[in-house]
RNA sequence: GCUUCUGUAGCGCAGUUGGUAGCGCAACUGAUUCGUAAUCAGUAGGUCAGCGGUUCGAGUCCGCUCAGAAGCUCCA
């Protein structure tokens, strides 16, 4: 962490160039603040994915008002061109000068940090503040008509919601003002795929004021999810599942025996039936482990994968929903695979595959993550041990790149995270294979062995899709709603030009219909421009334009969502065509 | 849940210093039958999120509640 700033060239291209031209803004925000308001208590301003933050503690709300001046001040320092001076002290020395400044956050941070670390500290002009760097030579360096602050929100100091909540102010920075500009344009345009927006305009699902946070789903948003389902089985019951349904209302005796109550309440809606409490169920696991222990096993049966498409309800706080991406109920995909402990690495190898199987068959690119046992937890510290292991070891075995979330697991084991992006860069956590080696403990999970004893088995709890609520938020933002042929809730539109065309339009939709193919007649007495307008907005695969030229010679005119018209074809052609694409589920 | 912001017809928005609501699209009706992204005309549609307060008078000011957005926390 030497000298950064001498960091050469000066362009974004450099990576490090960039990271320390964020750094500087974030510093000349902090600067900002404290000229304008010299009361607030500056905490931390890092670099960020396409900009900066820096939290603050303040006795005031940052409002859009106090933004536009701190931004105006912000640019008046990037033109006083103040030099950036590094210097670092000792620890004792860092700490009285972070006491003497008064602020009692970078006393802390310095308290936090390592025996032995370089401690270094930056000066612009008559304004000094803790930080690591890198930094540009000059705030003269930062183009002032180039930054933008963008958002004030609360965040809660170190992370900890038990904290103090402080102001936290989000800007982007960049070296012209056309590429800020092309920035907010970018945003602008990536809004417009918005599963929120999209679901409404297609007409896929709703939401509504009695129901926060549980989505009305529309005719069409139904068939995504059937076909999604449709396709799930398919792949499922070729990968050697089995399918159950267990009930969404369960005994709490059930909850307290699975843990679920001990670890989980906070999160569960609770009901009575008969004055017995019961609660909706927030996972499907303890169901299916009734279903395993409804009937003797054999190392034979083994593994055991058991599907269920299970509706499951969770109280998320209120500030946590977020359209489909996080709702109060919701399917999941989900499978519990029961198996001896030396099938485990192959087991979870074959989950992974096959959700990247389905993950490619949308083109998503995604990351996973490996989140190790939390501090609430159930089990002994060995068996945690050795469940990480299985997922470890499988995930070397693939050759797969992760990121390990240190204490994020699941209460009851460990899990590997499959996350997919939104349009906005925001990721979901999608997928996720769970070792668990504590429910069939809990519930006295058995199989007879060859050796004719009793066994324990190991159990997977396993998602492709995740939440398929979820997952139709992502597919609609990925598509930016042109869904593929095989998914798409109109596939074909058919337009008439007149009504000469009628009849022959709702024979070519028969006998689109007579295939299984979802297909609309827009007979409505508009223009040829018009229909074509609508079916084009709704993002229908393909539109058939029929006049009398088509009617005569048995074809039909097509005209794809991207806006080309293929010309006239014979149906039977756009047929076969179009059947293939469905039946290949191509995207 | 927390911080800030938002809430006007199905959707997107106007509504100036408080004087009891408008525009575009959509919908409906009529005319138009027009070959690859918007034909014209007319009609209808709103307890201005809800409740309470200030005021002679509130969509506009204040308070509370609800919902939504961004972020934090949490999570599929």
């Amino acid at each position: 962490m030497s000298q950064e700033q001498q960091v050469q060239p000066y362009s974004f291209e450099n990576p490090e160039f960039r990271e320390a031209y964020r750094h500087t803004s974030s510093h000349i925000l902090a600067q900002a603040m404290k000229r304008l308001y010299p009361t607030v208590k500056l905490a931390i301003g890092p670099a960020i994915e396409n900009g900066f933050y820096y939290d603050f503690d303040t006795d005031f709300p940052i409002t859009p008002e106090i933004l536009e001046e701190v931004e105006k001040e912000m640019r008046k320092i990037a033109k006083e061109k103040l030099k950036l001076e590094r210097f670092e002290l000792p620890r004792a020395e860092a700490l009285r000068l972070a006491e003497e400044m008064g602020e009692p956050y970078k006393v802390e941070l310095i308290e936090a940090l390592p025996e032995g670390e370089v401690i270094s500290f930056y000066r612009q002009g008559e304004f000094t503040d803790l930080c690591a760097g890198p930094h540009l030579d000059s705030t003269g360096r930062v183009k002032g008509n180039a930054l933008k602050l963008t958002s004030a929100t609360g965040a809660y100091w170190r992370g900890d919601s038990s904290r103090k909540m402080l102001q936290r102010v989000y800007g982007t920075s960049f070296q012209k003002k056309e590429e800020l500009d092309a920035y907010l344009a970018r945003i602008e345009e990536a809004k417009k795929r918005d599963h929120r927006r999209l679901g409404r305009e297609l007409g896929l699902f709703l939401f509504q004021e009695e129901a926060p946070g549980f989505p009305f789903f529309l005719p069409k948003g139904m068939i995504l999810k059937n076909k999604l389902l449709e396709y799930w089985r398919e792949v499922h019951t070729q990968a050697g599942y089995v399918e159950i349904s267990t009930p969404i209302l369960l005994d709490q005796a059930l909850w307290l025996r699975s843990g679920h109550w001990d670890h989980y309440q906070d999160n569960m809606y609770t009901t009575e039936i008969d004055g017995m409490p019961f609660a909706l169920k927030p996972m499907n696991c303890p169901g299916g482990m009734l279903v395993y222990k409804s009937e003797p096993h054999s190392y034979r049966d083994l593994p055991l994968r058991c599907g269920e498409i299970g509706l499951v309800h969770r109280h998320e706080l209120s500030g946590a929903l977020h359209g489909l991406m996080r709702v109060r109920c919701f399917h999941q995909d989900d499978a519990h695979i029961f198996m001896t402990p030396e099938q485990a690495k192959d087991e979870i190898i074959a989950v992974a595959k096959l959700i990247d199987q389905v993950y490619s068959l949308f083109g998503f690119q995604y990351h996973i993550e490996l989140s190790t046992m939390p501090e609430d937890h159930i089990g002994s510290n060995e068996d945690w041990e050795r469940a990480t292991n299985y997922l470890r070891e499988a995930l070397a075995a693939m050759g797969k790149e992760y990121i390990i979330n240190e204490g994020d697991g699941a209460f009851y084991g460990p899990k590997i995270d499959f996350h997919l992006e939104d349009s906005l860069g925001r990721t979901w956590q999608c997928g996720t294979i769970q070792m668990d080696m504590q429910m069939p403990e809990r519930f006295g999970l058995e199989y007879t062995g060859s050796d004719g004893e009793k066994h324990r088995p190991v159990m997977v709890h396993r998602v492709a899709f995740g939440s398929i609520e979820r997952f139709i938020g992502i597919l609609t933002e990925h598509f930016a709603g042109a869904f593929p042929a095989w998914m798409a809730p109109m596939q074909v539109k058919v337009l008439p030009i007149t009504d000469r065309t009628a009849a022959y339009a709702d024979e070519i939709a028969a006998r689109l219909l007579a295939k299984g193919i979802r297909v609309e007649t827009d007979h409505r007495s508009e223009k040829i421009g018009y229909k074509i307008r609508e079916a084009q907005l709704q993002k229908v695969p393909y539109m058939l334009v029929l006049g009398d030229k088509e009617a005569e010679s048995a074809q039909v005119a097509v005209r794809t969502r991207a806006g080309v018209d293929q010309g006239a074809m014979d149906y039977a052609q756009f047929e076969a065509q179009l059947l293939e694409e469905i039946h290949t589920r191509r995207t």
